[in-house]
DNA sequence: CTCACATACTCAACTTGTTGACTAGGTGGA
DNA sequence: TCCACCTAGTCAACAAGTTGAGTATGTGAG
């Protein structure tokens, strides 16, 4: 249920298709909740039908016709109701820390490799939601910022995700020391 | 496919029942991974029926018989090819930011609680898992547990859950204080 | 003596998330 | 002119995760 409510938390800034979206999640939301487009369509329509929020169709020149979907009444209603409700805690899940729980009797270089390109990855996540940041901010300083802003959630939600991708690098970089200094140590012990 | 291969990984300490690696999962793979005994369950028939796994039926005096499961060489091979696969990336699809994103226009006082129950919960993890780090060295220092252990996966794979749980209740009591700081200077200003 | 908790599972229904393919027109560059 | 990419979706099949209930016995605390 809770793809819903990220959606709902993305209509707060007005009313938006599907395809832009699912453009918003992939750059703001994505920081801790990712979807493919086909659920998202699959979400709105329920969500439509549900009454949670309102679609109009909107006939463009030398483009596709397009949906464009509001909150309406119940779902600001029901996404407050879900703001005062309690969340269950959730863990990483990353196929990467399970590689690196069996690495050491799996294939190591390959799991070195997997944790580089990962950390590569990171790395760039962080840079992208730096840039992110100094948007949010629009030369404001932070606790400027954070005092006049309309809204905050949308930077607290993307701190998390650069303090996740910080601490993934880190980790990243830190477990590849560990393995190359192990994998020396084995080869000198041949 | 992950749960698997987490499953094997964890069956690498040797032959498991389905309940114990319930518990074996809930105390040390649940920092990245964490699953029900029903899926548990059912993944194990599975990976029963697929060879990955065999299991064997142990009959006990005072106890519901049981059956232990071991890793077969087939299950070996496939966990593997897994640690030499590529992994992709996942983001931290927590409930608690959907909250936070949308807590400028909902209950912001439930958001708040919510955020302090987590930063508990996150906080009583970090020792549990400080307690399992400390185990895992048997009183070693760092390095020579590094240069010497059989396997370092499972310490890697922990420093990774202390990490993210320490960073969740950074980010926890820094949104706190935001938000805080938000209804002092929204009281002042009715 | 009862009640909670531990062992050791099983079944079923349901909701979410993933994957791959498909439609159909418009825009921009070599 | 062709090819790639952008807009704006849709459909179907399947895999994975969640929830709730049920079975049956044994042990220890109050």
């Amino acid at each position: 249920m809770s793809l819903r409510n990220a959606v709902m938390a993305a209509l707060l800034d007005g009313e938006s298709s599907g395809y832009d979206l699912a453009k918003v999640f992939d750059a703001s939301v994505a920081n801790f909740w990712i979807c493919t487009p086909q659920q998202l369509y699959r979400e709105l329509d329920r969500m439509e039908a549900d009454g949670l929020i309102s679609a109009r169709t909107v006939e463009q020149e030398r483009r596709p016709t397009k949906r464009l979907f509001a909150l309406t009444p119940e779902g600001r209603e029901e996404l407050t109701r879900f703001t005062a409700a309690r969340h269950k805690p959730t863990a990483i899940r990353d196929e990467l820390l399970v590689a690196v729980l069996a690495a050491d009797s799996g294939d190591v270089e390959a799991v070195k490799a997997s944790i580089r390109e990962r950390k590569q990855w990171a790395e760039a996540k962080v840079e992208r939601y730096e840039r992110l940041r100094a948007k949010l901010l629009d030369g404001l300083p932070e606790e400027e910022f954070l005092a006049t802003a309309e809204r905050v959630g949308p930077y607290l939600t993307l701190l998390r995700g650069l303090s996740f991708e910080r601490d993934n690098a880190r980790w990243c970089a830190r477990s590849l020391t560990v393995l190359e200094r192990r994998g020396a140590r084995l080869d000198a012990a041949k």
